[in-house]
DNA sequence: GCTGATGCGTC
DNA sequence: GTCCGACGACGCATCAGC
DNA sequence: GTCGGAC
């Protein structure tokens, strides 16, 4: 979008020197097309064609009447209890709904379309634009006529088409409405309802609707008579209110393909579903039209708009802003960390909060107010009780303006944020004492005052913007306010501001440059988006076990046509209640979210090859499996196209999202807003997946929280509710999962993943020799490296290799990810990163520094002040004492008495001790770390306790049960045969239900153990068996 | 007249 | 780096079908 | 909203 405003004079710098003192921009010239001499020219380009010379005379008398305040009425007024007063307008306004059909396209054939159409599609993408350039060329060469190029236009980007009311038609109608005008045999008709699941008997197409439309209608193809006007004509009457009811859809339908072609229906359903698939940018297709014709159509978010004013291809735009024609909004980028650093480098910045609501863009004149929505959609009705609202906080010197900002549920007795589903249901009916809609307006578009001053102030800077808005709104607590976002220059404050987001519960922050213009439609780093979900350590993963698939429209491009589970694109995920180890089918497990984001190819294929034979394909109606839990009713859209066979060959994913959210539509209660895959959990077995009465847990801590802001009494009945209460209340819920616990003992959490596992240590230590171990039972973890070495990716690696080596050289282990595993964090320099793991860990965070000087001195160095990355308060506060503000000891060197303190503030006085009393233990480390063996090529753990639970007598027998205990034993960690406290794993083994029963009480009490199978503990020892 | 399916918009 | 389509959850309005 | 893939 850097071209935005190329046409436009203005320069930044002259926005710098405009005072408060408003400095008009050529007030006059808005709207003040030159019509006259457009018309002329127009005409003569078009000198041949009478028609169209008497048509586009009438369409611009039309937009002569145009000025500002006039309201755009073709928006269609889509909102709800609308229909009584549409009617009225819809009458009013036919001038404007009824463009005049063009003559020249009564005789175009539709399928000259058609042959566009398929000549791009079926080119390679880096020549369609050629096409469409050869297209727009030849097409609008001698006629520019807005009734013909707009016919046109919207014929290729339907998507783009605001004008036309909704056709009431998605997939699943339209396959109903053409069986039937087709009279298809009940199988055809099947194959268009269910045009994404594969046949089970050819190789037919899948998964693209149209194409399957034109290969089921193939037998009744008529000749191409279809005219584009025809064409046009039926859309607009399929968007008729009074052909709302499929009979009347049907009828249209009827009486336009009888003349079409299976090819051209393929192409028509494409249009009525406003998905083309060409592959083509609209820009692109608006840039060829007219240079100028993408900066209007952001401006004014109407292709209309752009026809009429480009009926001279050498007309110049000299105005872009219109009243009540939304603007397609600036929008905010997401970047990674480093990119954040460099770009806001030396620039000053504003950071405002992130509003969990819906983005709204308001249009002000005397006589009306309008609300937009981002994609440009009238909004006024469902937010008519904030018109008063804003109209009451404009200052009197407003004539109009157009306004952008948040609409927000707040709560205004607890101020905590609200779920977001109730933004709508409390807009438009309950409104309460305690919730209620409020603005948040941060910015300003246009601006006209009394005095009939204009500004289009998308062409000022935001912080000349910002002036202008404070000058001119009264804010009102909770109704109407106005955000300025707090101002820095150093990057640390924007880390501090995120920081505290998060834990304020905030969905994240927006960081705007100060000195940029507003660039619609731009998604650029002007403004930038953090939230917390970005990045690792801050939001929780979740296990969830894959017990259903969907068929998808991916499948056809990523698998091609295989097997019919190839087409399986995204999965049902659930917890579980009850799990039978012994006989899995018995188990109880329920739905809690469908994921369909963040695979690879190499995922699907991955899965594919993992669960081939683990599908059992459903008609919809099969019962649901036994193992799923019974009262679950799925809608249509939510019953899986397939079923795994059984809970103990299925998977477990890795799952991020952004909060846990209610839901009525799963058994759980809950489910996740935001889903998306973020690795297989390998490593685990399909009953460690996240328990039933773990979102419980996650919830209830949000319930505590909820109950301590509002100071109630703990109510126990709460869950029950939950639990069997069915249909949720829609009453003020508004909380979500993303809070970050910390067990107090220290403790993980189940449902936070124990990333530490070997087949993550990067870098090969094998052949390391030990030469200390002053750095013995620690994991260290790396969190960043210098920037200086950023320069060369080899560079950091070895850097980051040299140190690891001598952690491990030292007795140190180390990994790839934060956890509560880690016992030091190392980093070069402050970053964000560094204090989201300090304040999530409760953790000191250390500098590379003191790492390669402890290697260096073969010994355990003090946290002295100039070691200290990030400190925690306790370890601030003792060096406060210890150290003068320089960082110099106040003692001259450290003694081993001072050691020996610090270690013993370190807590490493007990592991000290351990090492006295069991020496062998330590000669055994040593001896095994050395040893050059296959087995040991990574660091395995240690200091761990085994449970075989009642294995004995198994022992003897099976010679591999005996190798794991060995295994485990000889590696410095202990086995025990029954249930005690201090154990880390239990091995699953083949035991009887009973007993079963009996681990999971057990593990119920002691959340940090974990059960695994002997294949995960080969795993943990870095023995892969695959 | 009610309920579930369907469409369409927001995030 | 940018664009685009294929995916997620919700709420509301409307229509089909009982 | 998120994400991966094509360019």
């Amino acid at each position: 979008m850097q071209n935005y405003y190329k046409w436009h004079k203005i320069k930044q710098e002259q926005n710098q020197e405009l005072s408060v003192n408003i400095k008009p921009i050529s007030s006059s010239k808005m709207k003040q097309s030159d019509i006259s001499t457009r018309k002329k020219k127009a005409q003569e380009y078009n000198m041949d064609f009478d028609e169209f010379q008497q048509e586009d005379s009438k369409i611009n008398q039309n937009s002569d009447n145009f000025h500002f305040g006039d309201s755009a009425d073709e928006y269609g007024i889509d909102s709800p209890k609308m229909k009584r007063e549409k009617a009225v307008k819809e009458e009013d306004n036919t001038f404007r709904l009824e463009i005049k059909k063009s003559p020249i396209l009564e005789k175009t054939l539709f399928s000259f379309l058609v042959k566009f159409y398929n000549q791009v599609q079926q080119s390679k993408k880096g020549q369609r634009k050629k096409f469409v350039q050869r297209f727009i060329d030849s097409t609008f060469k001698t006629n520019r006529c807005p009734s013909y190029t707009f016919t046109i236009l919207r014929l290729i980007m339907p998507h783009h088409d605001k004008q036309r009311l909704n056709y009431g038609l998605n997939y699943k109608n339209l396959a109903k409405v053409l069986s039937e005008v087709f009279a298809l045999s009940e199988d055809k008709r099947q194959q268009l309802l269910n045009y994404k699941r594969p046949l089970k008997d050819n190789q037919q197409v899948v998964g693209d609707f149209g194409e399957v439309v034109q290969n089921v209608l193939q037998a009744f193809t008529q000749k191409a008579t279809l005219t584009i006007n025809d064409v046009d004509r039926c859309l607009d009457e399929l968007a008729q209110p009074q052909n709302r009811d499929l009979a009347s859809k049907e009828k249209v339908l009827r009486n336009c393909l009888k003349n079409a072609t299976s090819e051209e229906i393929k192409w028509i359903s494409r249009l009525i579903l406003k998905d083309l698939n060409l592959g083509i940018n609209h820009e692109i297709i608006l840039a060829l039209f007219h240079p100028d014709a993408v900066v209007l159509f952001n401006s004014t978010s109407s292709l209309w708009e752009v026809c009429k004013e480009f009926v001279d291809p050498n007309h110049k735009l000299s105005n872009v802003l219109r009243l009540f024609h939304p603007i397609k909004p600036m929008l905010a980028g997401r970047k990674t960390l480093k990119s954040i650093e460099a770009i806001l480098k030396g620039k000053n910045y504003l950071v405002e909060t992130k509003f969990d609501g819906e983005r709204i863009q308001c249009h002000v004149s005397p006589e009306s107010l309008m609300f937009f929505t981002r994609n440009s959609n009238n909004y006024t009705n469902i937010y008519e009780r904030m018109i008063e609202h804003v109209r009451r906080s404009l200052k009197d010197a407003v004539h109009s303006c157009i306004l952008d900002g948040e609409m927000v549920v707040v709560n205004k007795i607890t101020g905590q944020r609200v779920q977001f589903g109730l933004n709508k249901t409390v807009a438009m009916e309950r409104e309460d004492d305690e919730l209620c809609i409020c603005y948040k307006i941060f910015d300003i578009l246009y601006l006209k005052t009394k005095d009939n001053k204009e500004y289009a102030l998308t062409e000022y800077t935001l912080q000349y913007r910002k002036k202008i808005l404070e000058n001119l709104i009264d804010n009102q607590q909770d109704r109407v306010e106005v955000i300025f976002g707090r101002e820095y220059s150093d990057i640390n404050d924007i880390l501090t501001e995120f920081n505290e987001a998060i834990h304020r519960n905030d969905e994240g922050i927006v960081i705007k440059q100060l000195d940029t213009l507003y660039y619609p439609d731009d998604r650029s780093d002007k403004w930038i988006k953090m939230k917390g979900d970005y990045y690792e350590g801050i939001i929780d993963t979740l296990d969830l076990i894959v017990i259903g698939g969907y068929f998808g429209e991916k499948s056809y491009k990523i698998n091609g046509i295989g097997d019919w589970t190839d087409h399986i694109t995204h999965y049902l995920v659930a917890v579980a209640k009850k799990i039978d180890l012994q006989n899995p089918s018995n188990s109880i497990l329920v739905p809690f979210a469908k994921v369909g984001a963040g695979f690879t190819a190499r995922d699907y294929a991955d899965i594919k090859a993992r669960m081939r034979d683990q599908w059992v394909r459903t008609n919809h109606s099969n019962k649901t499996p036994s193992f799923i839990i019974q009262n679950w009713k799925p809608g249509e859209k939510d019953k899986p196209d397939a079923y795994i066979l059984s809970p103990q060959n299925s998977l477990i994913l890795e799952i991020r999202a952004t909060e846990i959210i209610q839901s009525s539509q799963y058994p759980t209660n809950y489910t996740l807003r935001f889903p998306r895959f973020e690795k297989f959990r390998r490593d685990k077995d399909w009953f460690d997946c996240m328990k039933f009465n773990e979102i419980i847990e996650m919830t209830q801590n949000l319930k505590k929280k909820e109950q301590k802001e509002s100071d109630k009494e703990d109510n126990a009945s709460d869950e029950e509710q939950d639990e069997n209460g069915g249909k949720l209340k829609k009453k003020r819920k508004g909380q979500n999962g993303e809070e970050i616990e910390v067990n107090r003992q220290g403790r993980k959490p189940n449902w936070k993943t124990n990333k530490v596992m070997a087949q993550y240590l990067d870098i090969d230590v094998s052949d390391v020799k030990v030469e200390s171990n002053i750095f013995n039972n620690f994991v260290f973890n790396i969190i960043n490296l210098p920037h200086e070495v950023s320069l060369s990716e080899e560079k950091i690696l070895l850097e980051k290799a040299q140190i690891e080596k001598g952690i491990v050289a030292n007795g140190g282990k180390k990994v790839q990810n934060d956890s509560n595993l880690v016992t030091h964090y190392i980093a070069s320099h402050y970053d964000f990163k560094v204090q989201v793991i300090g304040d999530h860990y409760k953790v000191n965070v250390l500098s590379l520094q003191w790492v390669k000087d402890c290697i260096k001195k073969k010994t355990l160095l003090d946290y002295s002040p100039r070691y200290i990355i990030y400190g925690q308060d306790q370890l601030l506060e003792r060096n406060k004492l210890l150290y003068d503000q320089y960082g110099d000891s106040y003692y001259k060197d450290v003694d081993e008495d001072e050691l020996l303190d610090i270690l013993k503030s370190m807590k490493i006085d007990q592991i000290e001790e351990e090492f006295q009393e069991n020496e062998e233990f330590e000669e055994a480390v040593k001896d095994i770390i050395s040893m050059k063996n296959q087995l040991f090529k990574e660091c395995f753990p240690q200091g761990q306790t085994y449970c075989f639970y009642n294995a004995n007598d198994k022992l003897n027998s099976d010679i591999d049960l005996r190798y794991l205990v060995d295994l485990i034993q000889f590696s410095g960690n202990q086995v025990v045969f029954d249930l005690q406290d201090e154990i880390d794993y239990i091995v699953a083994l083949d035991y009887s239900e009973a007993e079963n029963e009996k681990i999971i009480t057990f593990r119920e009490k002691n959340r940090s153990m974990e059960v695994i199978t002997p294949k995960n503990l080969l795993n943990n020892f870095g023995i892969a068996l695959e």
